[in-house]
DNA sequence: TTATTACCCTACCAAATAAGTAGACTAAAA
DNA sequence: TTTTAGTCTACTTATTTGGTAGGGTAATAA
């Protein structure tokens, strides 16, 4: 399950996406249009930012932004950045990765199943970007 | 990701797919075996039972088997019963529904796309058993 | 140059969930 | 009737999630 805070996320990234190229837009906008907690999506939006997806100015008509096109951000950077391995088991992330202990992923059914699971999973979120989310 | 328990309950599950009809496996032997902790597994077992995968038999000679053959007995179904939902959002998922709030699903994105997920993942765990977990 | 605006940052808190434990109870055999 | 082994209820503890508080800092414009 994706966490709340993606939600939240998501909803701020495909709204800052509709608004792409007319200039920076209010943290207390968004909050108020999308019905975001508003200290808890400063700190959402600061990540996006630290992480190279969003950029903000500050002072008088500053506000956040996409850095980039949002045909160039990909769904799966999003999930990763904020909520974490897509993989359902440590041993098969790509990103995440971590060894089973008692366990040899040689000979372990449920990796690679987990494997076949992960790479269906990929295969859609690795090839749809925020523009995709847009209706 | 799944959780320790749901990882627990397939480690136990493969063991007694293994053992299918050999007779009743001690929880102690499991436990032993499979590296999981003895008391933690009691409660997994139990609930794996009462969901009528397994079932048992009291006193000496006693422990836990499969009720039915490990071919009939689904992954998607375990990952239910221990993990919860199979779908990335509430509002996608077929098993634990729950509406958006603040969002409509008939525009939003996300929803549609979460849903290509779910049916990707469905895909392989609905088609696969206990049977496809063993090596 | 100073007031205002708006993001930046650190730290904290409460609720929920996950992970594991304790101990008494009950049923089946030997 | 003793031993064995699952049943059941109820904890405890650790981690994660979802948030809040409040001062700091940078940019803008009067």
């Amino acid at each position: 399950m994706l966490s709340k805070k993606s939600q939240y996320a998501f909803k701020a990234l495909t709204y800052l996406a509709e608004k792409y190229k007319e200039g920076p837009v209010l943290i207390s906008e968004i909050s108020k249009k999308k019905k975001i907690p508003l200290k808890f999506l400063e700190n959402i939006l600061l990540e996006l930012k630290k992480e190279g997806i969003l950029d903000s100015r500050k002072g008088k008509g500053g506000g956040y932004f996409l850095k980039k096109d949002p045909s160039k951000v990909k769904v799966a950077t999003v999930i990763r950045l904020i909520n974490g391995p897509i993989a359902m088991l440590p041993c098969v992330s790509l990103y995440f990765y971590e060894r089973c202990k008692d366990c040899d992923e040689k000979h372990c059914g449920l990796h690679d199943m987990m494997i076949e699971v992960r790479d269906a999973t990929l295969n859609i979120v690795e090839n749809r970007t925020l523009k995709d989310l847009l209706v």
